[in-house]
Formats: structure tokens, C-alpha cells, sequence
RNA sequence: GGGCGAUUAGCUCAGUGGUAGAGCGCUUCCUUCACACGGAAGAGGCCGUGGGUUCGAUACCCUCAUCGCCCA
């Protein structure tokens, strides 16, 4: 028989069967022309991004789903693609400008745009590529890019039709403004960090000359541009004070005080600085005010002072000017005190810039009824969210959304489809401002005719063409036909940092513009952190590269890593153990091949092959039936534990059966035919069997490794003449999936003495460091017939796997003198060694042992002479412990017993 | 400030209303013809604190402590 390397070395071998894969064209989902729909829709990565251990944990996750689904049957999609990541690439690309001392305006829009779309073609996307080595099924020939001409053709009509029913409009109000960027930033893309900061008390004189009173601010600087100071009109400390007029210090400005009842006694000293053009709280001062205060913008768009801000200060950096201010007002007596405080501030997520608040002219969605359908929609059970205590997050986010900016000054993105008539020949034209919202790109005014139009500068919000991704990437707004099989998507596999900024908007347009929600099922996983606990971040250098991984141990046993490892709600701490203990995994299903493969005698297997899927095959030995069996009940703990998205048991079962159950004691058993001279065709038969299955149930998870064994084995229907034993499909990733296999629970039972018997003799042998050289005799005394029966029926097994010359069962054998024993729940174990046996420490042992059930039987005890616990718990629960209790009391008398015979024997 | 989560073996973590499990690590033995990336046998835990509910709590509820996250 061909012989397998000794390890297994993922080198070559991935890449090999990925090529196969995809040529032959297992992920498209017309491989199962009549199944069930699945699909998946990949949470887009950045089209900068590379692979990164969250993408690798989602990547795998959805994987596992999308080959078990598709072993299942089901014409599985699983949809990949990037988004354009608007902010992030044009930072990228002005980066790479800045080095030839260049700058996009001096290139132009058109020019930057196509170079944004060079540096795409020829560094983004490296994700892709990475995704492909873990192993990804996604079907590639359906990969889609959100600028791609189809998407944007979506955005455009979503924003038209949100336009025309009065959900999109324009407002200048404050936005967050990040000065570095230069760009709008929505409530989601800002961050807040705490920060050690300072409360400064600056004096207010009044302008009468009649004193002062004392406000505290953390940005001195925009007292520049206050137009108020507020006090809350229940507060008795300033009650007189409101309708005075204050000398803004440093300006020549008059400012009043005024009531507000949202003003905080407590914080500083009850008066507050209202700055309305650079504060959101302030600026819901000025506008209760009525008539409402004036803004005065003294911070520009570049973080720098404005004229506005006074000529002292004009041109200077906001955060130079808050030196000056102070310092300035020092001088002047202004400065009360100034005291320590941490508060938290808002940076770009993108660049970590403080952001600025800012008064611009901006487009919004108006999300309230888009929200309260979206929270409908979970709140009814259509869309369910998995581990549910994220709904709780979900609504409390969606009970305070406000509305979305969605315009972006800049110009990587989908251009906003507004155009402005620059003429306004005519009333009605001059009733819509001249706005023009279309699909296609207009030639004249349809208001007034003017020729003469201008396109709004900006772009859209890149998690705007995002929140249309389920069903943009099946061709809406045509009606094609993977729109009509695949939407909605099955299940949306994410990590909860995207929850609000991606999912909620998804749920939001899918009922708005489907009129269905956009998948059924939303699983959030984990994300992950070092083995610390720290967040991985490239500038905490703590970062672990998944290719790497990959490359070291290889895709299996990193994604079979992953997978165990998700079943933790919030976080994961990776450690590489974790993934070296798993390539041993690998090696070690590997190696039983090896032994599998080394022991086929090409002549002698030709029995027919059964499957062993219909009836309990009863013509079997008991190791056989109980290895079936048990491949039996793993098959079912993984279909059960995939359908709620308990990957983690899926994978301990999965592990626990190969090594453990097959490898551990089938293997081993197997050996006892294997080294007679009989026919080994029937045990062949079912080490084969057992493996294959056992593949196929690994094989979502370890795609590469079970593809190569598969591969190796079929290979032998081909190869060598007299083998029978065949694989039916051309490749593990289209085999069936096994499920509803036949259980054997009287195996299982039966089985369990056997085990029982061979770690009994090799408890005795280990504690009496009998070597494993030596072959001792054995005698068994057993608590029933069956056990009897059962073990004299397999003493094959027993001999070899414990290393036993003779061994003697029955009921009613008598301990000899000088041996050793092991009692255990339906057996004693006797090892007579004459003359070796340590009498002490073995009286030791079983006094050791003794006082183990005495306490167990105490325990028991203290609940059965309860008598509310026996009127009030359970009958049945009453019964076992009665039935433990008798258990014990027997046990404790054969230890007893034994105790008092080597007792006598000393 | 509001909300959420975590606290279980040396480490990383599962788990259940009926005195606890895994992997790694550790100890002892073994290079037995698949695998030393292996095999066998072990040691190791008042399941964070204090209350409550219950016949019974590691688990359900509350308090506190520590750590972490999200939102202001």
C-alpha cells in the first residue's frame, strides 16, 4: 500500500486542493442545482485592510457554516467582497501623494479618483487573497466591490427614493468635523477617549460693573465665540443673575445671562459658558433660547482660528490659541482657578484627531420610522439576534438614534446624486432651492431648463452603499434571479463592534426597500484579544498576523483553533498553544490514516460495502457496533450544536470522538485482528468507514487536511485492484454530511465494562509500576453475569490492550492472597504478585479510597435524612440518590473487605 | 454618569438547580510494529465576597470587590 509522510505538512498541499475546488466550481451554489437556498453575505472588509484575526474568526465561522450547509445539500452562496472604506483609502492615497509632494487638490477630482482606483488595482484587495488561504468558500465569481457600477447604481436609487419621501434632506446644524480628515464625521465614527484634561474657572464680569460670576470650561479657547452664559433658573445662586448682560473678556462682546433648565447645578460652578457654534450641548442651549442666540464660528474647518475668534487670535492653532486664552487671561485676573479633570473627548475613528464640532451645511437621514421598523423587526422574532443579550444593546441604541449624516467632504465614494440649478429662472425652481435629486445624471434643470448645473461636491457615507449590501450584491434594483433565491440571507455572521454602524442600517434598508428583513439570523461572535486581554492594535505592536499562523501550523489547525475558541460572548485571548495543540490534532488523525493505509491488504478487501446508515448492523463484533454507534451520537452533537451556532462544541465533539474514542480504543482494538492471521477485511472495512465519516464530519472545519485523506483514499478504489472500499464523491467538499446515522446505547453499555476492565488492570499495573514488558495474569470479579459474559466475549481486548497473559472471570472469585486489586463500579481487578506486593501502601490506597466514598455517602446522607428534601424534591431524583447511596454502601463494603483480607494477610 | 459582561484546576476557558469538566502545563512510567506532534496512570478546585430564594445554589436574585467593554 502507498506509504503517507510520517507527519502531515501543509505546505503545497492547501493551495492544491483550493485550486481544485474553485476550477471545479464547488462554491458556486449551482453545484446543488435542486437544494434549499443558503446564503451569507461576507461582512465586507476594508478594500485597505488586511487580514486580521477578527476577519480570520469571521472568515472561519462562516466557512464552517457554508461547507456544513453545503455538505448538507443546500445550494449555498456565501458572497464575498470589500468596500470602498471612503475616509481610509483617500487617507491612504494622499499618504502616498504627500511623499511625492503632491496634494489631491492640486491633482484635481478626476486625477485622484483615478488614482485612488490605481492603488486598488494594485495593492487592495490583498484580503482577498488572504481569505483564500484560510480556506474561504465563497463563491468568487460572485465577489462585489461597493463601487462596483451595479452597487452604485443601487445607492443612487435608495438615495433618490428616500429623497422623494422627505428621509433624506439637508440642514446645517452641527456635525462633528474632524480638521485633519476634512471631512463630516456621523455620531458612530467618533470615539470617545478619556483624557486628563483641565477645568478652568474664568471670571465674567457684568457689563454694569456690578461684579462678576464664575463659569468652568475644559476648552477655554471657545470662549471666543460664547454668545451666552446659561444657568439653570431653579438654581437660587443665580436666579437674579438672569437677564445681565456680560463683558465677554478678551472680545468687545456683550453676552446675557440666560435660563436653561438642562444646566447642571452640580458641574463647576453652576453657570455655564454657552459656545452654540462649537459645543452640541450648547448649541440645544441657543436654540431653546428664543429668539435664538447667535453662532459665531471661531474655530475653521482646519482646526485654526478663525477672524471671528478676534485679530489676536485669527490663524492660530485651536489648541495654541487655548494656551494664549489662558494665559492672556491670566494676566488680566480673568483666571479664578484651575483644577484637574478627566473627561472624554471625541477623536476621528480614522485618525485619532480630536474632533471639532461644527456648524455645516450637511445631508441626513431621517432614521425614526426606519428605527422603529428595524427594532420591530427583532422586537417580533423575524430577525433573531444570537447571543440575544445583544438586544439589549441593539434597542438601546436604536430608542436614542438620531439622524445620519451621511455626506462626506471628500471624494473617494459615491458622488451624492444632488445637483444645483445655478440659474432659478422660475418660481417653482426657486421653491426647491434649486435642488435636483435623480438617478441619472441631469442635462438641464427640470424646474426652470437652465443648463447651467452644478453636482454637489461630496460623497456618501461609506456604511451608506454598505447598508444595502445584502441584496445591492444580487443585482437590486433589477430584479435578478439570486435576488429572487437568495434574499433574504440566512444568517449574517459579524463581531459586535459593527453592530450599530452596519447591522441596524442593514435591518434598517432591507425592510425599507426589500420589505423583508435582510437575514434571519445575526450570529455575533467574539472578538479577539492577545492572550492578555489587551485589544490587538498595531500601535500596542500586539498584534498576531493570522498568515503567519497559517504558515506555521497551518489553515486547519489555525481555523480549528478559532472554532474552538468561539464560544466566548465578548472576547477571546489567543495563544499560539491553543494552535500548536491542534496541529497535533492534525498529525495525529493523519497518523491514523498512516495506519489504516499501512494495513490494507489490497486482496483481501473485497467485502461489499455498506454504509452502515439503515439498520443497526448486528452481525458485528461489539467494538465495531460501539464505534458506530459513537460516530453515531458525534454526528448528532454537531448537526445539533452547527444549528445553534455552538461551534465550539461542535468542535470538542468532533475532537474528542477522533482521538479519544477512535484513535484511544477502536485503533487500538482493531490491532488484536490486524495482528492475527485472520481475514482483515471486515475490520478494515470499518476503520475505513469510520474514518471516512469521521473526515466529513471534520471537514468544515479542517477543509485541507480531510480533502488530502479523502483524496489518499480514493485513490485506493482507483489504484489497487482488489479494494472495494469506495468513495462516492470526487471531493470531500461535496460529499454528503452524515447525519440521523443509526445509534447502539446496548454497545454502548456493553462496551463500557470492557473499558472498565482494561483501565482497571492498567490502574493496577501503572500504581504497582509493573513494567509494560510484563505480561501479568489477571483475575476479574464482576457484580453480574452480563458483565461476565461480556467481558469473557472480548477477551481479545482486554488482553492486548492491558497486557494481561491470563485472565479469569466470574462472580464468585476470591481474592487471592498477595494481589493487588481495583474495585470499580461493576468489578474488582485482582493482580496477585507474590512476594512484590507492598501490603502497607496498598492498605494505604484503599483506605485513601475509602474515605473518598464515606465522604460522598456522608454528603448523600445529610439529603436523605432530610425529610423536606424527600417530601419536596423530585421522585426521581429521591431514587437516584437513594440508588447512589446503596452504590456506595456497597462499594465502601468491598473496599472494606479488602482492606481486612490484606489486613490478615500481613 | 448610564448600561452590559466577566470572576470555575498553575494557565486559557467550557458547563449544569442535585458537591464540577476540557486543552495546555505538572508528576510517574513507557521509544509496544500509526503517531514522542505519541501512549498509560496520576496529582490538582471552600466554582471572587456577603446576603437572599430553594429540600438543595458553582448555577437563580440582590450587595460588594476586582477587571473589562459599550454609550454619554
Amino acid at each position: 500500500m502507498a506509504e503517507l509522510n510520517k507527519s502531515y505538512i501543509p505546505e503545497g498541499i492547501e493551495e492544491k486542493w483550493y485550486q481544485l475546488w474553485v476550477n471545479e466550481g464547488y462554491f458556486k451554489p449551482e453545484i446543488n442545482p435542486s437544494g434549499k437556498p443558503y446564503s451569507i453575505v461576507i461582512p465586507p472588509p476594508n478594500v485597505t485592510g488586511s487580514l486580521h484575526m477578527g476577519h480570520a474568526l469571521n472568515a472561519t465561522l462562516q466557512d464552517v457554516l457554508a461547507r456544513w450547509k453545503r455538505m448538507c445539500g443546500f445550494s449555498v452562496l456565501w458572497l464575498p467582497g470589500m468596500d470602498h472604506a471612503g475616509i481610509a483609502t483617500q487617507n491612504v492615497v494622499e499618504r502616498q501623494l504627500s511623499g511625492e509632494k503632491l496634494t489631491r487638490q492640486q491633482l484635481g477630482r478626476e486625477a485622484f479618483i483615478d488614482r485612488v482606483w490605481k492603488w486598488k488595482a494594485e495593492y487592495g484587495g490583498r484580503i482577498i487573497h488572504q481569505l483564500k488561504k484560510l480556506g474561504a468558500s465563497c463563491d468568487w465569481s460572485r465577489e462585489r466591490f461597493t463601487l462596483d457600477e451595479g452597487l452604485s447604481k443601487a445607492v443612487r436609487e435608495v438615495f433618490v427614493r428616500l429623497y422623494e419621501e422627505g428621509l433624506i434632506y439637508r440642514d446645517n446644524r452641527l456635525i462633528n468635523w474632524c480638521p485633519r480628515c476634512q471631512t463630516a464625521l456621523s455620531d458612530l465614527e467618533v470615539e470617545h477617549d478619556e483624557l486628563d484634561g483641565t477645568l478652568t474657572y474664568i471670571k465674567y464680569p457684568f457689563s454694569d460693573g456690578s461684579g462678576y460670576l464664575t463659569v468652568a470650561t475644559t476648552r477655554p479657547e471657545t470662549m471666543l465665540g460664547d454668545t451666552a452664559v446659561a444657568v439653570n433658573p431653579s438654581d437660587a445662586r443665580y436666579k437674579d443673575f438672569i437677564g445681565k448682560t456680560i463683558a465677554l473678556p478678551l472680545t468687545d462682546r456683550k453676552i446675557p445671562v440666560v435660563p436653561d433648565s438642562a444646566v447642571d447645578t452640580a458641574f463647576g460652578t453652576g453657570a455655564v459658558k454657552v459656545t452654540p457654534a462649537h459645543d452640541f450641548n450648547d448649541e440645544a442651549i441657543a436654540k431653546r433660547q428664543n429668539p435664538s442666540l447667535p453662532f459665531v464660528v471661531v474655530i475653521g474647518k482646519e482646526g485654526k482660528m478663525t477672524p471671528d475668534a478676534g485679530l489676536k487670535y485669527e490663524g492660530l492653532d485651536r489648541y495654541e490659541c487655548r494656551k494664549r486664552v489662558v494665559s492672556d487671561l491670566k494676566n488680566l485676573q480673568f483666571v479664578e482657578k484651575e483644577e484637574k479633570h478627566r473627561h472624554a473627548v471625541g477623536h476621528c475613528y480614522r485618525c485619532k484627531t480630536i474632533i471639532e464640532p461644527m456648524p455645516t451645511l450637511q445631508w441626513y437621514v431621517n432614521v425614526g420610522t426606519l428605527a422603529s421598523d428595524a427594532m420591530d423587526s427583532v422586537r417580533s422574532g423575524q430577525i433573531r439576534i444570537m447571543p440575544q443579550s445583544w438586544e439589549n444593546s441593539y434597542f438601546g441604541w436604536m430608542e436614542n438614534i438620531k439622524d445620519w449624516c451621511i455626506s462626506r467632504q471628500i471624494w473617494w465614494g459615491h458622488r451624492i446624486p444632488v445637483w444645483y440649478c445655478q440659474k432659478m429662472q422660475n418660481e417653482k425652481c426657486k421653491m426647491k432651492n434649486g435642488i435636483i435629486v435623480s438617478r441619472q445624471t441631469p442635462e438641464r434643470c427640470p424646474f426652470c431648463g437652465s443648463k447651467e448645473l452644478v453636482q454637489d461636491e461630496d460623497v456618501l457615507d461609506t456604511w451608506f452603499s454598505s447598508a444595502l449590501w445584502p441584496f445591492s450584491t444580487f443585482g437590486w434594483p433589477e430584479p435578478t434571479d439570486d435576488l429572487k433565491k437568495f434574499y433574504p440571507t440566512s444568517v449574517l455572521v459579524t463581531a459586535f463592534d459593527i453592530l450599530f454602524f452596519w447591522v441596524a442600517r442593514m435591518i434598517m434598508m432591507g425592510l425599507k426597500f426589500m420589505g423583508d428583513a435582510p437575514f434571519r439570523d445575526v450570529y455575533i461572535h467574539a472578538i479577539i484579544r492577545d492572550s492578555s486581554g489587551q485589544k490587538m492594535s498595531k500601535s500596542k505592536g500586539n498584534v498576531i498576523d493570522p498568515l503567519i499562523m497559517i504558515d506555521k501550523y497551518g489553515a486547519d489547525a489555525f481555523r480549528f483553533t478559532l472554532c474552538a475558541f468561539a464560544a466566548q460572548g465578548r472576547d477571546i485571548r489567543f495563544s499560539e498553544e491553543r494552535v500548536e495543540g491542534y496541529r497535533h490534532f492534525v498529525n495525529k488523525l493523519w497518523n491514523a490514516t498512516r495506519f489504516i493505509m499501512m494495513n490494507i491488504k489490497t486482496d483481501e478487501v473485497n467485502s461489499p460495502i455498506h454504509r452502515f446508515t439503515d439498520s443497526p448492523p448486528v452481525e458485528l463484533g461489539l467494538a465495531s457496533r460501539w464505534i458506530l454507534s459513537r460516530l453515531a451520537g458525534t454526528a448528532e452533537e454537531i448537526n445539533a450544536a452547527l444549528e445553534e451556532y455552538r461551534f465550539n462544541d461542535a468542535a470538542n465533539s468532533i475532537y474528542h470522538f477522533i482521538w479519544h474514542e477512535f484513535c484511544d480504543w477502536y485503533i487500538e482494538m482493531s490491532k488484536t485482528e490486524i495482528s492475527s492471521q485472520k481475514s482483515t477485511a471486515g475490520v478494515i472495512h470499518l476503520l475505513l468507514y469510520t474514518l471516512e465519516t469521521s473526515l466529513k464530519l471534520l471537514h468544515p472545519f479542517m477543509p485541507f487536511v480531510t480533502e488530502e485523506i479523502w483524496q489518499s483514499i480514493k485513490q485506493l478504489s482507483s489504484a489497487s485492484g482488489g479494494v472495494s472500499y469506495q468513495l462516492k464523491a470526487k471531493s470531500i467538499v461535496i460529499a454528503e454530511y452524515p447525519q440521523s446515522l443509526p445509534r447502539d446505547l446496548q454497545a454502548e453499555r456493553e462496551m463500557s465494562y470492557v473499558i472498565e476492565a482494561i483501565t482497571g488492570i492498567r490502574t493496577v499495573r501503572s500504581e504497582l509500576n509493573i513494567s509494560p514488558s510484563v505480561e501479568v495474569n489477571v483475575l476479574i470479579k464482576t457484580f453480574s453475569c452480563e458483565a461476565s459474559d461480556i467481558l469473557r466475549a472480548n477477551l481479545h481486548y482486554i488482553k492486548k490492550l492491558s497486557r494481561t497473559a491470563d485472565v479469569t472471570i466470574g462472580e464468585d472469585i476470591k481474592k487471592p492472597a498477595d494481589s493487588a486489586v481495583c474495585v470499580k463500579d461493576s468489578m474488582e481487578v485482582y493482580i496477585p504478585i507474590k512476594g512484590l506486593l507492598n501490603i502497607d501502601a496498598e492498605i494505604d490506597k484503599l483506605i485513601k479510597e475509602s474515605r473518598k466514598v464515606e465522604e460522598t455517602m456522608a454528603f448523600i446522607d445529610r439529603k436523605l435524612m432530610n425529610e423536606d428534601f424527600l417530601k419536596k424534591a423530585p421522585k426521581d431524583v429521591v431514587e437516584k440518590e437513594k440508588a447512589k447511596h446503596s452504590e456506595l454502601a456497597a462499594k465502601k463494603q468491598r473496599i472494606k473487605e479488602n482492606i481486612n483480607k490484606l489486613k490478615a494477610s500481613a
